[in-house]
DNA sequence: TAATTTACAACAACCGTTTGCATAACATTT
DNA sequence: AAATGTTATGCAAACGGTTGTTGTAAATTA
């Protein structure tokens, strides 16, 4: 009973026509006369037919999908970021492939990899934590798969990248810290692989110049995001002497497990010590002590923007010749004071 | 220079032999003399080939890529899920398509609708939440698309079904309660079109009969999960006499939308009023005041069962022929009790 | 040496759709 | 009536790879 799914081949066998004009009746062609449009139309509908995209992704060598890396999903930054990409490539009639890295550079170059393979149009990805290698990526030119790189981007000139002004975030984030009087501060920075990293440490330097206090860099420390080395390094800044009375942490994940682990040693969070951080997470608001004040580094835009981009290459890459010109975007956040 | 990607044939004509033996040669042919199979492979090598995957999807009538569907991934339950999902696919070498319903029905049915013509192999899906009509996912059945449903599952038989044993938490989740001296429980459910909504309700009134209290189903809260409802239905359970000492919320979300209400109607969390739910996330960790416990529905262990059945079926599609056998997984969780 | 088997490789069809080109039938112009 | 133009349709190739069948030369056997 199992009527196989209607092809144009069918179409064309019961109408006595040929495959082509049933192509070119359904595709509304000029040179097809109205009698057999009709009759190709109506068919088509009685049988249910829909074209198989599958063959027609491989005559137009294109596949209509883009591949999404990142590094996990349960962050909300980058769930946020994932809507932003998806809200924009339905609008484009894309469809979506998804792969989390963990912050593993082994699988992210598996499920590069692995997209590569299935012949996605574009890729777009934030990048593991600890990549500082990105021949898997650049590799991707050769098979004329765009590729735009947002958040966590590399330090490379000549790739599609939309990222957040750190510098300017963490000015204000410190500015913010210091008009509250605050003059030693801490940072609990990122690993140093990531680009974000030494610009914080950058606008860091900058900011205590232009404010005129004293740099003292061993109040900069790197971790690897984990709860383990955020404790750490926490042990390290609170041993500084004198010792830091606020503290900017690289994202609000960060800022918990420090903030809990503060409480621990029975630190009084914002009195003993302040937390600023990066992200502005929704979870931040049912907190009872909130970080004071989150940067928002708007992921849905960012998402979004980077789909854009990429959206906007693959329209153009028909008639334009790979004009190398790279798109290159700096959002700007703003801080957001939870304490007042 | 773009030299442009070798093909099989590309390879045939520079040794001079037949597309079909290098085709052979690359599979390892018995039928191939070793001379002509190493000649293959060296160029093969050479040139870089890689297979057109596209090519071979259209002709083996298979796209080796799923689609996965669910409301949203902001909430960590389904990213949670999700990891799950592309872990076991990654492992069987698929890859994943993602789409966010927002628990928007019209969404929901459009991405079905784009996933279909991508021609995934299979879908697995949570339901939005006022879905309740399953005609888009049923038809599936017709294109050969298996479906497997994990947590918001329909109440049809019917289909391939994973989900949590929601009249055993919750009878857990009420007796945790009940030992603590709570007489007076109210719930914040989920809307009805919800399977769970109903298993709740159930649970709740086998329990208050099997611990001879007293059914009052005014305490049985509907609610669409959105924080103005779950404010509502809080403002109704409080005007309850006398008022419920404890409540039983949808999820950890809605139990901290709720938390945050009563707060803010100056009640003491955990003194005048304790909270239970589901989901048991992460976050909640941070929380001075996290609900007293939640039930563990493991959204990890849902999305790799879910996948790992869905794998079952595309494997075994080969050779049974549709041996309407469907998989109905209920797991059981535990509750994770938070405060003493 | 002739007959038969074995080993290797080519041929051709096919998956579903699109598209350049050819062609047939008919209408129009000169 | 011949030449040209229109209109509607068919043919065939192509996208890249797979696979059943067939062909052929060499190796084996009788």
């Amino acid at each position: 009973m199992k009527n196989k799914v209607a092809t144009i081949k069918e179409i064309a066998k019961q109408l006595n026509i040929s495959p082509s004009s049933v192509s070119r009746a359904l595709h509304d062609h000029p040179s097809i006369g109205l009698r057999t449009k009709m009759r190709v139309q109506e068919l088509a509908q009685q049988l249910n037919y829909e074209p198989n995209k599958i063959a027609i992704f491989f005559k137009q060598r294109k596949t209509f999908a883009i591949g999404v890396v990142l590094p996990n999903l349960k962050e909300q930054f980058f769930s946020n970021a994932i809507s932003g990409i998806e809200d924009v490539a339905i609008k484009n009639k894309y469809n979506v492939f998804i792969g989390q890295s963990h912050d593993d550079v082994e699988r992210e170059m598996q499920i590069i990899t692995a997209m590569k393979e299935q012949r996605v149009d574009g890729i777009i990805i934030s990048l593991a934590k600890h990549t500082k290698n990105y021949d898997h990526l650049t590799a991707l030119n050769k098979y004329d798969i765009p590729v735009v790189f947002f958040d966590r981007v590399p330090p490379l000139k000549n790739v599609n990248r939309v990222y957040y002004n750190m510098v300017e975030g963490t000015k204000q984030a410190l500015e913010f810290l210091i008009a509250k009087g605050h003059r030693r501060i801490g940072v609990i920075n990122g690993p140093d692989e990531m680009k974000s990293s030494k610009e914080r440490t950058d606008a860091y330097k900058e900011v205590m110049i232009k404010q005129r206090l004293k740099i003292d860099m061993s109040l900069v420390v790197s971790t690897d995001l984990t709860v383990e080395s955020t404790r750490v390094a926490l042990d390290e800044l609170l041993s500084a002497k004198p010792r830091p009375t606020a503290i900017l942490a690289i994202n609000d994940y960060v800022a918990l497990d420090a903030m809990q682990y503060a409480k621990k040693l029975k630190l009084k969070i914002n009195k003993d010590i302040c937390f600023v951080s990066y992200a502005n997470l929704p979870i931040t608001s049912f907190l009872l002590n909130p970080p004071m004040a989150s940067v928002e580094q708007h992921p849905y835009l960012q998402g979004s923007k980077a789909a854009e981009i990429l959206m906007d290459i693959l329209n153009d890459q028909k008639d334009e010749k790979d004009g190398d010109n790279y798109r290159d975007i700096m959002l700007s956040g703003d801080l957001i004071i939870h304490t007042k």
